[in-house]
DNA sequence: TTTAAAGTAACTTTTATTGTTACATCAAAA
DNA sequence: TTTTGATGTAACAATAAAAGTTACTTTAAA
């Protein structure tokens, strides 16, 4: 099973737009990630879907945030994505009427709903702008 | 990505095996998770190499428990089945000496590892004698 | 009218698990 | 001693989801 990356390269996109006030292209974004700007599009569509951004056509286009990031939590961007499942760890369910099947899945269910929670709790706790906040903006007086 | 099931399939097969005090054949196995018995001995193979269960070939051969479920916890298969990462959620890596992305990437391992770690010591806590015990022997009761 | 941007459909690539085929090896039974 | 029933294992195909790519449409500013 491949990577689901979508969280990180969108945060760090995020981050750097809150730093630039013109409207950032899919371009701009694609070099940020070191990728195309297609899979730009496909990732901050589903942003702008639950309002963290928003988009415009034509000449000086290109994305915008639409609200603080201080009022963004990782939680926010992680159900802006779809909310998919975060283990890699599947349950078998070829046998559901087996009990012993069903034992087994209910333990691991338990358990990785109980990791899950604890997961989402501490994505709901950290805004986008406390995302390295002090190494950031020292480096930002650099420049 | 696709799932790992193989801990929800092993899991399932070595409760049954519990209940057979003969060998038990990879064909048997198979059957039980309905898949190939040579997708069987691959992660059975795994438990082997950690002493959770033994091989034999030729007539009447087949897997035995090496020991007790009560001395095995599902850490102890997590681990045998080799440790793999069990989040889908992928960090990028593409610009390590990018100050956004460290502090990007360091918020989510922080989150990642503390999940993983509440994870693996409730697994810690499971033997695999604990697996829905009171259903299965009121299951196995019945016949 | 040209140009610079997003929007989007369709297809390919990637990557790890899972599934499959084929055959070697081994040990018990006939 | 030969047959049979089992594991061991190599090599390859199928699957699935993200990521990458190509090509084209739409939109709006220059």
């Amino acid at each position: 099973m491949r990577k689901d990356s979508r969280l990180s390269r969108v945060l760090h996109i995020l981050v750097h737009m809150q730093a630039i006030d013109r409207p950032v292209t899919s371009e701009q974004m694609a070099e940020m990630i070191s990728t195309n700007p297609v899979v730009v599009r496909r990732t901050m569509a589903l942003l702008r879907t639950a309002n963290y951004v928003t988009s415009t056509k034509g000449h000086h286009g290109g994305w915008k945030l639409a609200k603080p990031l201080a009022n963004i939590t990782l939680l926010d961007i992680h159900h802006a994505l779809g909310d998919g499942s975060i283990f890699t760890i599947g349950l078998s369910d070829e046998h559901t009427q087996c009990v012993i099947e069903q034992a087994v899945n209910e333990a691991l269910n338990d358990v990785m709903n109980e990791a899950e929670a604890l997961m989402l709790k501490r994505f709901g706790q950290i805004t986008l702008d406390k995302l390295g906040a002090d190494k950031i903006s020292s480096y930002l007086k650099e420049r």
